[in-house]
RNA sequence: AGAUCCGUAGCUCAGCCUGGUUAGAGCACUACACUGAUAAUGUAGGGGUCAGCAGUUCAAAUCUGCUCGGGUCUACCA
């Protein structure tokens, strides 16, 4: 079948219309046409579909990047997004954002290079497949081979890229998605792995430990994401302990052991006769800590305690062993363990089996005068002895997340098992003690505890809970101090159902940390939109950043290009293919290895590298480590990654080994993308760019907000309140949707997304667009104007026109301003209010006759000229944000009279800002005619007198020379619009005008502060021979508070209020009256104005054309004939009448009431 | 737990940086008008303890602190 071209489609409408072709458009080749297309109705998702047809006909995308190619390139990336789920409505917006940034540079003359891109490696895609297979990681290697299940992988990633393409075609975004960036890609993953070994080199790529959730049971480390699968926190009863670390005599302690002896030098007479002296038996000071997970306490290597925490010494008994003890807890959880009322009380009688404990402070200090005390280790065998631990242990440390909510406030502090732990403990250098095997038992060498499982990990029917026998040996050896059951939340594996453990796992890490003041400096070079974002949100990150762990123990994803020897001595980096061959040759020379079959059809994933044997320098044999890394290094490298490596470059050790158009596109001007990509995305670009480049990798950052339903709730699928942007795009438009996430809220304010306010946007600012468009198009085509005169000069046009000239030069000087700002919600909301206010509510309506009156000539062609410049510009204006409908009409305008060398408004220029043409004063007093307008206006309703009755005079008092010379200019623009015969000004001499003064706050509060108030009242009580006398003299002395004050004339404000005995209005400092005395000759004019209405509407009933001339013949009425006769040639010029007849009687004529006179018309058309 | 953004009319938002005396606009609602742009437009009306509390100041929606409510991010989640 035959589908038509856009420029087809537009001949074939014209003939359709029965509109003639002329010639063909010298710029462009297509068809010319002789008149604007007019529209049946405003349907924009069809204009759309046409654009896009026309668009990928003229390929028009394409040329709007080629036609840039000798100009200076703005720099924009695209953030990957996966394609394995479906986009959704928040993905318009940030799309908006990016397309219409975009475009409007090229616009502004650059080129605007756009290379999609999709992530495609990453936990979601392989739960995906999971789900489709109905496996888990358990079976992978079992009943799927991981070959296979990286085929699947690899399968699902694009599931919905058709989705994505198609989105992104309507929606109107211009991105190159026939030549997108991958991030499986060999080439791509080998750009990765060269960075990865720049890093290696310097030194910035090390492996550590990281403390990970880690399933005994399962054998395998667990992500956050599996942590937050539902069920899998559990709550739980387990056995917590308060146990007690003796503390040890040294200079840091001497101040506890030397309260204790105080206290014991003061102990009463009961207290030694019954040994219960705090000096008895163990006087040692013991510092108490809590701990839920008792199978911790062998591997405990410090004590954690908060800086500025109270913590005081307290004397007691210990409720199991019943001796005496001093023990070191917090001040605020002294009301777990004691009652207020055994304060002080009762040590002399203290026995065993007494259930109230006696207890007294003997000190109180602040955690940090406690830093560095040392304790005794609690649980000392042979497998933990201090030097298997490797650092300095058994220390008070201070740690910023030490709370007093729980425990004791004093954290057991094992760095194995918690992050903080190791954190903390990494910091003093405590070293770290792993007392529990991967399969969760005890390792040898802990005595009776050597073996036992520490959670029953093996289902056994006869399992003894060893953290139950560490506490019955610590109450014995007086080490417990509270034993209970405690009931908490606790992270269950969620496939074995088996407690969680933190356990350390070898890792590869980033060391971000090293450059970190580096990025924390180029992170102030970055034009962050919204400013908060970059410095509080990022900022922040960046001073409290960790090294980056990279690994990630997976299967699909990029491999860390890392080979070790089996005693893990010596290891290599590789970081390109090349190198990788060179080295996989060597291995099967020296070690007979078969490298080279995988080598033949590399792929540079799992389980393929994995097979890969590479030999050392002292010829042993290595393995690549199985780590995957991090996703978000993926996107973070996209920079380079998307160009790929280039070998040549590589080995002439070009630092930037990266192919071309790189050079040109490096660092971005601009990016973009949603706020939760602060830590994300925004991060790893520049942590890369900063660390191997020392650069920032974007200049500017815009981060939009989040995009809620209508009232405020985040979009699930659970809650139904999805908004589907196919559908929404289908039946309101894509222009209509863009406009309305662009102009309803500033892009990084999160958005209630509300259809209702898309309607909106259709209707007001559309509606309006197409109503000035109609309306042009309209009498164009019936004048035949197609700007095939001259230019006229703005002296040489109508004070009308020379004003919304220059409100658009205006308006263009705002929009490019807010433009170049990454404001486009200000610009798109300047280009609405001058549509609506200035053009079509005013000019336009102003102007209504000029179009449709008298004969072509000069002033018709000014107002053609005019409006036409207006609709153009606005239709570039807003080009970017709303792509669609701008460049429908541009092409229609365009069509006729063939300003423009381009076939569309998005080749066209952005428009210029001419400073000539902008003439503030004459935009002053253009407010003045409408707030003047609209005031007599308010008038009138009030009076009842409708705007077609003339009336005789408006009075206007001015305060100043300017203000009248203002006013006159536009005198006659008012009487017309407000239908009065005459404008009289009140002057400060003809004392008509009662007037108002108050304070100038600013001015006056600077200079008298407090005294503000009196003044203020006093001026209250200005007469207005007072106002009179201070306008006359410039200035007036006062009494305030019996002293003597000046004030100025430029101190006070003089407004007019009021002129007595007439019906006035006010704005501000402009005031007017309306005369509304209806003189019999006033009227007479009304019922002609009345009458003239009452026929156009016949004629328009009747469904005669807009030049038809008509005879009309009225039947006779005494209170009307006198009117007819005098206004007999206003009339027939109105109605375009031949002639107009007073006959006695019509016996078929209309009906019609004329100010409530009853009439009746024959109206015929001419033959 | 920390960080950050937001809270103004029934709804969507201005105003806040730079404090100034009646806190605005659009939508919606009601009434009236206008009408050769008409699925438009004008005028009028009701509608607000500017989230709350405290402080600074002659003066606070605006500056400061705290509290409450909502969102997001981070704690190896893409």
């Amino acid at each position: 079948m035959h589908t038509f071209g856009a420029a087809e489609l537009l001949l074939l409408q014209a003939f359709l219309k029965d509109i003639e072709i002329l010639e063909i458009n010298r710029f462009t080749g297509n068809y010319m046409a002789v008149n604007y297309r007019e529209f049946q109705k405003l349907n924009l998702p069809v204009i759309e579909q046409e654009m896009l047809a026309k668009w990928s006909e003229n390929q028009a995308f394409e040329k709007s990047v080629s036609l840039r190619n000798d100009a200076p390139s703005f720099v924009f990336y695209e953030g990957p997004p996966s394609a394995n789920g479906m986009p959704g409505i928040h993905h318009v917006i940030s799309r908006t954002l990016k397309d219409l940034v975009c475009r409007y540079k090229t616009m502004r003359g650059f080129q605007v290079n756009r290379k999609a891109g999709w992530d495609t490696h990453g936990l979601p895609i392989e739960l995906g497949v999971e789900k489709e297979l109905g496996i888990t990681k358990e079976d992978i290697g079992k009943k799927i081979t991981v070959e296979e299940y990286n085929r699947k992988c690899r399968e699902a990633v694009m599931r919905y890229k058709d989705k994505w393409d198609d989105l992104t075609k309507k929606m109107g975004y211009w991105v190159d998605l026939n030549d997108p960036y991958i991030t499986f890609d060999n080439n791509y993953i080998e750009t990765l792995w060269y960075l990865l070994s720049k890093l290696y080199e310097k030194g910035l790529l090390y492996e550590s430990v990281s403390i990970q959730p880690y399933s005994p049971a399962a054998g395998t480390g667990l992500s956050s994401h599996e942590l937050n699968q539902p069920g899998t926190y559990k709550m739980v009863k387990d056995t917590s302990a308060v146990v007690m670390f003796r503390a040890v005599k040294d200079e840091k302690s001497a101040f506890l052991f030397e309260a204790v002896a105080n206290a014991g030098r003061q102990a009463s007479r009961a207290e030694l006769e019954t040994g219960h002296s705090p000096l008895a038996i163990d006087h040692s000071p013991f510092f108490l800590a809590w701990t839920t997970t008792p199978w911790t306490l062998p591997s405990n290597l410090g004590l954690t305690v908060g800086e500025r925490i109270t913590y005081v010494l307290v004397q007691t008994f210990n409720p199991y062993t019943h001796l005496p003890i001093n023990v070191v807890l917090a001040k605020d959880l002294l009301g777990k363990y004691f009652k207020p009322e055994a304060e002080n009380t009762g040590f002399g009688e203290y026995k065993e089996g007494d259930k109230v404990l006696p207890w007294r402070i003997l000190t109180e200090f602040k955690g940090a005068e406690i830093e560095g005390c040392r304790y005794e280790q609690l649980l000392p065998f042979e497998a933990n002895s201090p030097e298997k631990s490797g650092g300095d242990p058994f220390r008070v440390l201070l740690g910023d997340f030490v709370t007093t909510e729980d425990g004791t406030g004093i954290v057991h502090t094992a760095p194995a098992f918690g992050a903080d732990d190791y954190r903390v403990g990494k910091k003093y250098n405590i070293g770290i003690l792993t007392m529990v095997d991967r399969q969760g038992k005890f390792v040898d060498g802990l005595g009776e505890f050597s073996n036992r499982y520490v959670k029953n990990y093996k289902d056994d029917k006869d399992y003894v809970d060893v953290n139950v026998d560490i506490c019955v040996k610590l109450k014995k050896e007086n080490r417990a101090f509270k034993i209970e059951k405690y009931e908490h939340n606790y992270p269950h594996c969620w496939r074995t159902d088996k407690p969680v453990l933190y356990y350390p796992l070898d890792a590869w890490f980033i060391k971000t940390t090293a450059l970190k003041d580096r990025l924390v400096a180029l992170n102030k070079t970055i034009n962050w939109k919204p400013r908060s974002t970059g410095e509080g949100r990022f900022g922040n990150w960046l001073e409290n950043m960790v090294d980056w762990n990279l690994s990630r123990s997976r299967f699909w994803g990029t491999a860390l290009p890392i080979w070790k020897t089996e005693d893990g001595s010596e290891e290599k980096c590789i970081g390109s293919v090349p190198r990788l061959k060179e080295e996989a040759a060597k291995a099967d020379k020296t070690l007979g290895t078969n490298n080279a079959k995988i080598m033949a059809d590399l792929d540079l994933h799992k389980p393929y590298v994995d097979d890969i044997i590479l030999v050392s320098e002292s010829g042993k044999p290595m393995k690549r480590v199985p780590d995957l890394i991090d996703v978000w290094f993926d996107s973070g490298a996209m920079p380079y990654a998307q160009w790929g490596l280039d070998h040549e470059k590589l080995k002439a050790g070009d630092p930037y080994p990266f192919k071309q158009p790189f050079n040109k596109n490096y660092p971005a001007d601009f990016i973009a993308e949603g706020v939760d990509q602060t830590r994300g995305w925004f991060y790893t670009l520049h942590a890369i760019a900063g660390l191997l480049f020392d650069s920032v990798a974007y200049k500017t950052c815009v981060s939009n907000g989040l995009v809620l339903d209508k009232n405020g709730n985040k979009m699930s699928k659970r809650l139904g309140n999805v908004v589907d942007p196919f559908k929404t795009i289908e039946q309101y438009g894509a222009d209509a949707t863009r406009w309305y996430l662009i102009t309803n809220a500033s892009p990084w304010e999160n958005m209630k997304f509300d259809l209702e306010g898309i309607k909106e946007v259709q209707r007001k600012f559309f509606g309006t667009l197409y109503n000035t468009y109609q309306f042009f198009a309209l009498y164009a085509n019936v004048d035949g104007f197609a700007f095939k005169e001259a230019y006229i000069p703005l002296e040489q046009r109508p004070e009308i026109d020379r004003w919304i000239l220059s409100s658009l030069n205006t308006l263009i000087k705002k929009v490019t301003e807010y433009m170049d700002d990454y404001e486009p919600t200000q610009a798109g909301r300047a280009i609405e209010e001058f549509m609506d206010e200035h053009l079509s509510n005013w000019y336009v309506r102003l102007c209504r006759r000029r179009f449709w009156k008298g004969e072509y000539e000069h002033d018709k062609v000014c107002a053609y000229q005019t409006l036409y410049e207006c609709l153009e510009t606005v239709l570039k204006l807003m080009a970017p944000i709303s792509p669609f409908f701008s460049d429908a009409l541009f092409q229609n305008l365009n069509a006729v009279t063939g300003r423009h060398n381009t076939e569309s408004v998005h080749h066209a220029d952005y428009p210029v800002s001419k400073p000539a043409a902008i003439d503030a004063s004459l935009e002053e007093r253009m407010q003045l005619a409408q707030d003047i307008s609209s005031l007599v206006l308010s008038l009138r309703k009030t009076a009842r007198q409708k705007v077609r009755q003339p009336l005789q005079k408006v009075l206007i008092p001015v305060l100043n020379k300017h203000m009248k010379d203002q006013i006159e200019l536009v005198e006659d623009l008012i009487k017309s619009e407000v239908n009065v015969k005459e404008i009289t000004y009140l002057t400060e001499d003809n004392g008509f005008i009662k007037k108002k003064i108050k304070p100038n706050y600013t001015v006056l509060g600077k200079k008298l502060g407090a005294k503000m108030k009196p003044v203020a009242a006093a001026l209250a009580e200005f007469s207005q021979d007072d106002i009179a006398k201070l306008e006359k003299d410039g200035s007036i002395s006062l009494n305030i508070e019996n002293e003597p004050l000046i004030l100025q004339t430029n101190e006070v404000e003089i407004t007019s209020e009021d002129i007595p005995g007439w019906m006035v209005a006010n704005k501000d400092a402009l005031t007017v009256a309306l005369d509304v005395t209806v003189t019999p000759e006033l009227v007479s004019e009304g019922n002609a104005r009345e009458l003239v209405n009452r026929i156009q509407k016949i004629r328009k009933d009747s469904g005669f054309e807009l030049t038809d001339r008509i005879l009309v013949k009225v039947t006779e009425h005494q209170e009307l004939s006198q009117s007819i006769a005098q206004f007999n040639n206003y009339i027939c010029a109105e109605i375009l009448a031949d002639k107009l007849e007073l006959v006695p009687e019509i016996p078929d004529g209309t009906e019609i009431e004329v100010n409530d006179i009853p009439l009746k018309v024959f109206v015929t058309k001419k033959a």
